[in-house]
DNA sequence: GGGTAATCGAGACGGTACGTCGTGTCTTTCC
DNA sequence: GGAAAGACACGACGTACCGTCTCGATTACCC
C-alpha cells in the first residue's frame, strides 16, 4: 500500500513487474510461460486462454501479444521449454527404440503430453500451428531416423529403407496412443511393437 | 413446404420449416447435418460453430441442442454419415493393406479427412469426444485386425502377434500423415510402409 | 451460493436475469439505464464506460450493444429519461423566462446537468452525438421560442425578431453557465439577464 | 547520424533530435506542439492522443509527460498558441460587437474552433481543464466587458448593468453556435443578435 | 576539463476499455 | 409439444492508449 510510503520500510514489496527499459523483461516472459504451463496442466486446452494466462501471470494482454502473435505461438513455446531431446544410443536398434519409446511415454504422461496433444489439436484448425507441427515432426523424424541410420551402418537394417519412414512408423504409433489417451502401456507391448518394426527392416 | 400448394401463391418458397407436431422433424435434422458438413468442408473446425450451423440450416439453436448435446456430438454424427467401412479381402495381406491405406487416404482427402481431424482435435479437450474417439478407434483396430487374422489363418503372419497391435501400427501411420497434412503420398511409399509391416510379422 | 442447492430453499435467488424469449427484456433495459445514470452521477463521463455499465447492471456487453449502438446513444437515452419539458406560461415573458431558467438551473444542478454536460462534450468528437445534440437543441429552441411567440402575440415583443434567435440567446447563456460549472446563481442575476433580453425585444 | 559525415553520404538527414544537455530542448517542445495542433486539425479530439502526438513528433512519451502533466495541459498550450486577442474599438458598441463576433466566428472556423471545442469537452470531465476553462472564460468576459464599459462611458449603455453579464450573453451565444457546429452564419443574423443585446442595455 | 546530472528517443510494462463473436440457456409464438 | 427466432449473461478475442518505468546516448553545467 502506498500509505506507508513515508515509513522507513526498506522493501516496498515488489508487487508490480515494471518495464526494464526498451527491452524485453525476462521476468515477464518467464511468468507468462509459467502461467501458461500451469493452466495447461490444470485444465488442458480449454483453460488455456490468453486472457487467463495474462490474469495468472499478472501481465497485460498486450505484453503477451507483443511477444507471441497467437495462442498457438505461446503453446509452442511452452512445449519447447518442456521438450527433452535425449536420443538413446545403446548399440542395438531394438533397445534404442524401446528406450526411446519408454522415455517418450513417460514424458508425455506428465505435462509434456497435455501440451503436445494441445498442439496437435490446434494444428488441425490453425495454419501456423499446422506449419509448426509439420516442421517439428519433420525434425523429429530426422532425429529418430538417426537411430535407424546407425542400425543401417551396423548392418542391423536394410539400407534400401528410408529411415524417416521407419521413424514415422514409430512416432505414428506413439501419437496414436497419446491421442486416444492410452499412454499407460505394458513394457511387453512396447517390445512387441519394436520387434515388429525391427523384424520388418532386418536385412535378407 | 407444399402445405399451401393448392393456393395460387406463385412463390411458396420454403422459407420456414415449422414444427410437424410433437415429434422430431427429420427435415430439420437433415438440414442441420448438411449445414454442419458444408461448414466443415468450407472452413474446417473454426467455421463449425453451433451458431453458424443454426444460421445456415435456418434452425434455432435450441433445436440443435435438443438433439445433440454438444458441438462434439454433432461432429461425430457428421462423421458417421461420411464413414465408409469397406475392408478389402484380396487374399494377400500386402495388397489388403495397400488397398486399405490407399482407400483411406483417398477418403480423407475429401470431407472425411477434415471431419476426422476435427474429431481428433476435439477429443484432446472434450471428454465425450475422447471417449467416442477411443471407442471408434478400438472398433477400427478390431476391423483392421481382421486383415491380420486372415493373414495368420493363411500362414502369412506369425500367430504370436496381436492383430490389434499391427492394426494400430497401420492406423498410427495414417493418423500421423493426416494430422500433419501430408495425405498426398506416393504409392511406392505406401508399399514401402506395408512391406516393413508385413516383413515384421512374417513367420520365421 | 450453489452449495446449498440441496437444501429445501424454495427461492433459488433470482441472481440472473435470463431472456424472456425472442423479445427485449425490459428489466435489462431498465437495469442498464439505471446503472448508466448511477455511474454518471458518481463519476461523470470518465466513469461511464460500456464495460462499467455492463458490470454494474449485471448485463452482458452484447446486450447493451444490441440496443444502443454506442456509448453516445446510451447517454442520450439516459438524458431523455431525466428530461423535464415543462414550459411555463405565466402571461408575461419576463416571468416566463425567469421561471424557465430557474427551473433549468435547478434540474441541471442534479443528475441532469452531469448528463447534459457529457452529451455536449461527447458531441464535440462524435458525429452521432453531434447530430443528436443539434436536433435536440433545435427542438428546444423551437419550444423556448414559443414563449417568445406568445409574447409577440401579446404585443410584448417585436414581431420582426426571430423567436429562435432569442431562444438561443437564452439557452446560450444557460449553456455557458453549465459548461463552466457556475450553475449556482443569484435570482437577481437571472432577472438581470432576463431584463436585458426582454428590453432588447420590446416594441418601439 | 553524423558518424560518417566524412563519407560521401549526401543526405545526413537530421533523423534524431537528441538531448541538448540538462535542459529543455525547445525543438522538442515545438515539434510536440506542432504535432498536437496538426492532429487536432486533422482528426479532432479523438485523434489527439499522447501516443499519437509522440509518434508524430518523433518524441518519447516521457518527454511529453515531463513538460505537460496531461493531455489537457497540452491541449491548453496548443490553444494559447492559436489565440488571437484583438478587441475592436470602433466607437460604437453595435459595430464593436459585430466585428468581435464576426472575427471570433472566423477564427473558430479554422483550427481555433476545433481546439476550443475540445477544451470545452475536456473541461466537462477533467478538473484541471475545468479550472483552466473557468479562468479563461472569466478573463474573456472581462475583456469583452471592456466593450460594454466603453459604451457605458459613452452613454450608449445603462450603467446599472454588469458588463460581465452582457459579455456572457454574447459569448454564450457564440459558444452555443460553436458547440452545435453552426458557425456558418449570416451577417444579418449576427446583427440581429447584436441589436437585441444593444437594445437591451440602452439607457431609458 | 572531467564528472555529474538532467535531457532526449525509444519502447516495454501492467492495465482498462473497446466492439465482436460464440457459448449454452431461456421464453415466446407459431404450427 | 416440437420448431424457429432471438434475447440473455458470460467471457474470450485482438487492438488502442493510458501513464510509468528503465535504458543508453547525448550534452551543458559546476566543481
Amino acid at each position: 500500500m502506498p500509505e506507508n510510503a513515508m515509513t522507513e520500510n526498506p522493501t516496498p514489496q515488489v508487487q508490480r513487474r515494471a518495464s526494464i527499459g526498451a527491452q524485453r523483461n525476462p521476468q515477464s516472459a518467464d511468468a507468462i510461460l509459467q502461467a501458461a504451463a500451469d493452466l495447461l496442466a490444470e485444465g488442458g486446452l480449454p483453460a488455456f486462454s490468453i486472457e487467463a494466462v495474462a490474469r495468472r501471470a499478472k501481465a497485460g494482454k498486450p505484453t503477451i501479444y507483443r511477444w507471441w502473435p497467437s495462442r498457438t505461438a505461446l503453446l509452442l513455446d511452452v512445449y519447447k521449454r518442456q521438450k527433452q531431446t535425449a536420443y538413446p544410443d545403446t548399440g542395438a536398434i531394438e533397445t534404442d527404440l524401446s528406450v526411446f519409446l519408454t522415455g517418450l511415454f513417460a514424458f508425455w504422461t506428465g505435462l509434456g503430453g497435455t501440451v503436445f496433444r494441445s498442439i496437435i489439436a490446434q494444428a488441425q484448425s490453425d495454419e501456423d500451428a499446422g506449419a509448426a507441427l509439420q516442421a517439428y515432426a519433420a525434425e523429429r523424424r530426422n532425429y529418430t531416423g538417426q537411430i535407424v541410420r546407425r542400425a543401417q551402418a551396423r548392418g542391423e537394417a536394410r539400407t534400401d529403407i528410408a529411415p524417416e519412414l521407419v521413424a514415422e512408423t514409430v512416432s505414428g504409433f506413439a501419437w496414436s496412443r497419446l491421442l486416444t489417451d492410452r499412454l499407460v502401456i505394458e513394457p511387453a507391448e512396447i517390445e512387441g511393437f519394436v520387434r515388429i518394426v525391427c523384424n520388418g527392416i532386418k536385412p535378407r
